[in-house]
DNA sequence: TTAGATGATATATAAATACACATCATCTAT
DNA sequence: ATAGATGATGTGTATTTATATATCATCTAA
């Protein structure tokens, strides 16, 4: 899936939670059947300009066509439009990054062995220092379950060792993304990530 | 079909003439035919998300979410990035008022106890102080047409007639939109427009 | 006049969406 | 433990898109 149809596709994810709302409410809302939404969140559909413009309207979101020069322009009222939004998430995030954090001084306490604790350890504290959005917040969530359901084991070490992956993913992406309203290079720029 | 299809149908159409592009020169670069692309600026079809997105990519657009409030903020800048492209387009529509204005002189000197063709010299006297875009480009260029085939009969005369209603009609769409940056009862909000 | 371009329309077919409905796995609250 | 909520997955079906291809009507240039 192109990098511009998953960035609908986890826009409207967000706003539905932003909203609060389930699946099944938002479901009623634009009436569409809850089965679909999931599938059309999941990208397992390659949804309708109708069903589209329908599930943004409930979702108060509209489907504008941006010249591409004009993107980060675009993006930046877009974001700038979400204060409150933000601060929530990003309580929301702050908290399970502590969480996270505390169950890993409880796992090297246990393990202090295993270097990849450690890693980990460093990864959450440089997350700390960045401003995370929602679609990260389901990783961080991830990782504190796999961090606190670890066993001393080849299989458990082994989801550590995808965890402590997967937050390096989520770095290098924020990373990747925080000069994206300053600069022509940004991860918007579709001559980068559509090649067909 | 829903405003919001209608206003992302004519944007892509209108994307694709400041181009200079045939719909078939289109079809080549988006690979898909160009019956496909008729149908598609005809509304003819609903087509999926990921063909407008590849659509949109190649006539240097993108396809962006944006939260409702933030829509009048958005399409300004969308407005402005267009200079070049509308001073091109308004340059023909500027001619192509003049023309019109022309043989409507002509037609007064032929046939001046036909109030509709003053009351169409006053109409179009009228749309040349309104910077006018590229969807009325063809309206007049179809008002010009009819004024030079203009006969004296009943026929030519209804024809007249519909050119005068279609150029009023053309105006108080001018004059409706006009504001529509700067006020929230925007032609853009869904509320009004989308009733299902 | 002919040739070519343009956009609209038609036919046939494969693939996919949208929908209704059901069910499952998981989580949470009581 | 049970009930309910949530999101994912599956089945069956009607409808539509997307595609390939062709053709038509109209316009324009030579």
């Amino acid at each position: 899936m192109a990098y511009a149809i998953e960035y609908i596709v986890q826009t409207l994810k967000a706003a539905r939670q932003n909203k609060g709302l389930s699946q099944r409410a938002l479901s009623k809302l634009a009436g569409v059947p809850q089965s679909h939404i999931s599938k059309i969140e999941n990208g397992a559909v390659d949804l309708r300009l109708s069903s589209l413009v329908e599930i943004a309207r409930v979702l108060d979101l509209e489907v504008i066509l941006v010249p591409r020069k004009s993107v980060p322009a675009v993006q930046s009222i877009v974001r700038s439009s979400r204060p409150a939004e933000r601060m929530a998430v990003a309580q929301s995030v702050v908290t399970e990054l502590k969480r996270l954090q505390q169950s890993l001084v409880i796992a090297m306490h246990k393990h202090s062995e295993i270097k990849e604790i450690a890693q980990l350890q460093r990864q959450v504290r440089e997350l700390q220092r960045f401003n995370i959005a929602l679609p990260e917040l389901d990783t961080v969530r991830d990782a504190n379950r796999t961090v606190q359901a670890f066993k001393d084991s080849t299989k458990g070490l082994a989801e550590i060792r995808k965890t402590l992956s997967e937050l390096q993913n989520l770095r290098n992406a924020i990373v990747h993304t925080l000069p994206a309203v300053e600069t022509v290079t940004s991860a918007y720029t579709l001559d980068e990530g559509d090649h067909g």
